[in-house]
Parts: structure tokens; sequence; C-alpha cells
DNA sequence: GGACTGACAAAAGTCAACATCTGTCAGTCG
DNA sequence: CGACTGACAGATGTTGACTTTTGTCAGTCC
């Protein structure tokens, strides 16, 4: 029988089953190595800790987040929509995540309370996809905006309510979407974007 | 010796002052009790609980931070201007309370993280303020806003990082103030604002 | 007679003995 | 030789007996 070569990428699944099966305040390196049917000192052969470890697991749950998000933001279409639908698919990832995946998501939300770096790569990471958007949308016209990395943060930072983990517990809140859809306004109207969506709105009086 | 009457203005008193010594996690009913002189029985005569005593507790402590904001959103002069002094004082007002009323601030923490009725109050009172606030300011001409309740309710949302006590750790963060003036000139757009306050901007070549 | 006490039951919290886990490394095995 | 083991020390968690706290109420005292 030949057994397979313990590798980092095996090591990472067992360790995201095991995470995913108790949780991160019971998942132990033992646990892991056990699914690996191995001595838990070979998983410290490949990881040079369990922080380590975690942090390369929610590494690899994090990229299935920001890698659908990135082919939105490097989209062709019209910047407001896009980035609507960006926001939109970050909010439903997110809860998706929390709703079906609970422990991985508690993992998550610990890694953020600590401040991980993982998390600033992540945080990053989005900042900069929205930012591509706003740049977009300034060319295209769509917006009027003088630092389109600077807005990319504050659109972040306007919507922390709505993906960041520690608010998770509000995401279920009766006013969540029209909590959401008040700052998606404001947010239009602060990127520069004059045209209201729906319906057809009167020229303003003054001025 | 005349003993004063025992009533619930003095146990709250000795509560806050107990709860400020010892903290939310060591702060008994018998501490309190024993501050006052009585038995802690005398303290469950004015309050059903000592939870109910907690809440009383946090809502004098939140009313001397809602009492100074809503002066400045009664005030008279240009809205924009006084949004931006109300969200500074609601800011610095969270921080000094985070910095020099650390276990009264941990307890108003756990409030919110418990969802209490108390904190549901608060924020709708520091809603309804921005709210009058920008009403003020639709009437002046200064804001183009559909809704101003509905606008009170985003800008509150959106500036959750820099008031909700959830974010309190990230408050000292380098970055902060600038994440904090990046949100503001999108809330300043959101709110129909054209003119860019600094600097003396050129007028838009389109339109 | 109503504010207050103190004794009490149930709930929650503490703490130290015990058990498990993390991280290391000398040594085995293929 | 080098991936892997297993025994180990120190750190961290768990358990269960014990203590404190919460909340109640019959009874006292002015």
């Amino acid at each position: 029988m030949v057994e397979e070569a313990l590798t980092a990428e095996r090591i990472l699944e067992a360790a995201e089953e095991v995470l995913r099966r108790f949780g991160p305040a019971k998942a132990t390196v033992v646990d892991v190595a056990r699914a690996l049917g191995v001595s838990h000192g070979s998983v410290y052969r490949h990881f040079p800790s369990k922080t380590a470890l975690r942090d390369a697991v929610a590494e690899r749950w994090l990229a299935r987040v920001s890698h659908p998000l990135a082919e939105v933001a490097a989209e062709k279409g019209p910047a407001p929509e896009r980035l609507r639908r960006w926001l939109d698919l970050l909010r439903e990832l997110k809860r998706k995540k929390a709703r079906d995946d609970p422990e991985l998501f508690a993992t998550y939300s610990n890694l953020v309370a600590d401040a991980r770096d993982v998390v600033r790569v992540h945080v990053e990471t989005l900042a900069s996809q929205i930012a591509r958007i706003l740049a977009d949308g300034v060319e295209q016209g769509a917006f009027t905006i003088e630092d389109p990395v600077a807005a990319g943060w504050a659109v972040f930072n306007a919507t922390a309510k709505f993906h960041n983990p520690i608010h998770a517990s509000e995401w279920s809140d009766p006013g969540n979407d029209a909590a959401f859809e008040g700052v998606w306004s404001l947010l239009l109207g602060g990127l520069g974007v004059r045209e209201v969506p729906a319906k057809a709105r009167k020229k303003p009086s003054k001025k």
C-alpha cells in the first residue's frame, strides 16, 4: 500500500475538516495528525505552530471569498452597477459562510479579533478591489472621485457593519437590508453619482 | 444620627462607583449594598434584578453622552459644519470614556454585545439627533436628501467603525483618523453637499 | 405598616488536582 | 539521509468539590 506523502496541502485539508467539525475551541493538532494517521510531531515539521496552521487554513478559506469578488471587480460593465453587485456578493458570501460553515466562520472571527496579518491582507485585497471598480467608474465618467484608493477604503469602512464578522449577529436583524440600502444611497452620492437609479428624479429646482 | 433614606438614586450612584472600581466582572450586588451600609436584600427592593440595576447605571452614563450631543444637534448654525462637530464630539466622548472610565466602558460594551434595550434606545436617540441636523440642512439648502430619518440611520451605520464600542480596539490604530476623513468625504457627497469645504475646488467642466 | 434584615435555595463562580495539548528533539526506520 | 516517531516539559484546559452570589421571603423593628 503506497502511503501518500505528507504535504502541507494535505495537512491543510485535514485541518480545515477538523476545524469544521470541532470548531476553533476544540480542534487540536493531535486531531489533525490523527485524521492523517501520523504523529502530531509530523505536523510541526510543516507548520511552525498551531497558530500558523490556523492562519494558513484561514488564508485558503478567505481566498475562496476574495476570488469570486475579484472576478466581479475585473468585469467591464458600468462601475456603479458593478460596485453594487460586488458589495451584494461580499455580503452574500459572508452570510453564507456564517450560516453553512459556522465553525470556520468562528475561526475567522477569532482571527479578526486577534488582528492577525492574514486578515489585514484580506481586507487590503478587498479594499483594492473596490478601488479598482471606482477607478473604472472614474474613467467611465460615472464617478467623481479624487482618490479611488482612499475612496475604496472609505467604502469598505462605511460598509463594515455589513461584512465585518464582528457584526455577524446583526445580519439577521429585520432592518439590516434596509440599513444597507440607506448606506448604499449615501455611497452613490458620495461617489459623485448624480442619477438616482430607480424612479426618475425631478431636476433640482434651485441652483 | 439621621440616616439618609435609601433611594434608587443613591443606589445608582453607589453601583456606578462599585462598577467603576471593580468592573462588570467583579462587581456584586453585595458590594453595592456594603457601600451603602445596607443588606443586599434592600437593593432588590428598588431594582428587580442585578441586570436591571446595571442597565439603569448604563442609562445614566449614556445620558451623559447623548446630552452634550443633543445640544450640538439643537444649534442653529450651518448643518454640514454642525454634523461634522457632532460626529467629532461623539467620537471624542466615546474615546474619552474608553480611556478614562475603562470599567464602565467595558460594562457598556457588554450591554451592546447583549443587545440590551437600553442600548437600542441610545442609538435611536443618536440617529434621530443626526436626522435633526440633516433636516435642518435640507431646510438651509445645504443638503439634498429625500428622507432625513433614513439618512440619519445611514450616517450612523456608515460611521459605526468610529463610535461602536465593538470597534474600540481599532480607535488607536494609526490610520483611524484618516479612515474617518475618508468616510466623512463620502458622507458629504452622499448628503448632496457639492462644495468641498477646504481648498477651493475648480468648477466641474462637464455638465 | 412598610422599610429593612438575615437566613435560605438555587445559580454561578473559584480553585487546585488532574488531564490534555503544544512544541521540541534525540533517536528509529526505510 | 531525512521523514517520521514517541517520549517529554511546560503550558493550557478540564473537572468537581467548594465558595460566593443572586434572588426570595418570613419576620423584625421603628
